[in-house]
DNA sequence: CTTAAGTTAGGCTCATGACTAAAGAAGTAA
DNA sequence: TTACTTCTTTAGTCATGAGCCTAACTTAAG
């Protein structure tokens, strides 16, 4: 039940392309890296994986980088967390025992409120803006 | 970000303990594992964290078992799974890079909202009685 | 064709989850 | 006291995955 690094790596990159979403222009992995202080070697899995999730885009060759696929209004936490961790909250229970249907009812339960709360939020949210710069692209 | 096994038959022990509940029977492990499908080995090691929570009593030798502390209406499902799985959902995000802070409020948000869902549920909600059983004590 | 990017595949180490096993301690009854 | 039953504690195994690294490969710009 505990959070992975992965996930919170790819919120903070997310969020910094975010930050220059609107502009044109793509960032590279080392630079992604270092502003967000995750490791260059790892980082490029998480990125290989949001853009199989369709959520960032990806340019080879020089001139390359990555940027966001979309507004980041239109990302969702819960997009996130699917695209680097599989299924939010592995229902995975069986109907086991005498109590196991139950239980796995409750839990599912549980399950859609966490759902919807995720879906509450966008990366938007996630995003911090200086303030001196970009301000004419909000 | 999976549910563990372990909070699973937490759980579901925890029904089979609260459907006896107020008889002033104690339950065996072998009893518990075969009612809820769960290998006994393991759930000796379960039983022990629950019981170190504060969630269950035991009592040793001839005559000896398991029974739950208090009324299942009094156990909230939060309580369940701090004692299995530590805390619940761990927000042990760095505040490192760019967006780290950010990223960590929001998390934090999402974590407490989690919290306070899970405190809506109590065991209650998990026991099954049976048709025909124990109606005279609900 | 050279160089700067991203892409892919593989391997390594460590921590954890799920489970098994078994010796130890405490209560009960003969 | 002795034996038996039941919980208690601890150790150990095995598989899996996270996190990270290395290296070869592919694409595109100039």
């Amino acid at each position: 039940m505990k959070l992975s690094h992965k996930l919170e790596y790819a919120c903070r990159v997310l969020a910094q392309l975010g930050r220059t979403h609107g502009q044109g222009k793509l960032a590279h992995i080392e630079t992604l890296a270092s502003a967000e202080a995750i490791p260059a070697n790892y980082l490029v899995q998480i990125l290989n994986e949001l853009r199989n999730a369709g959520l960032i885009v990806s340019k080879r060759g020089k001139q390359g980088g990555y940027a966001l696929a979309r507004e980041p209004k239109r990302i969702t936490l819960i997009e996130i967390v699917e695209a680097v961790d599989g299924e939010l909250l592995e229902r995975n229970f069986e109907d086991a025992g005498h109590s196991g249907q139950r239980v796995a009812e409750i839990w599912s339960e549980v399950g859609e409120c966490f759902e919807s709360k995720m879906a509450e939020y966008h990366l938007d949210d996630f995003i911090v803006r200086d303030a001196d710069a970009e301000m004419y692209y909000i």
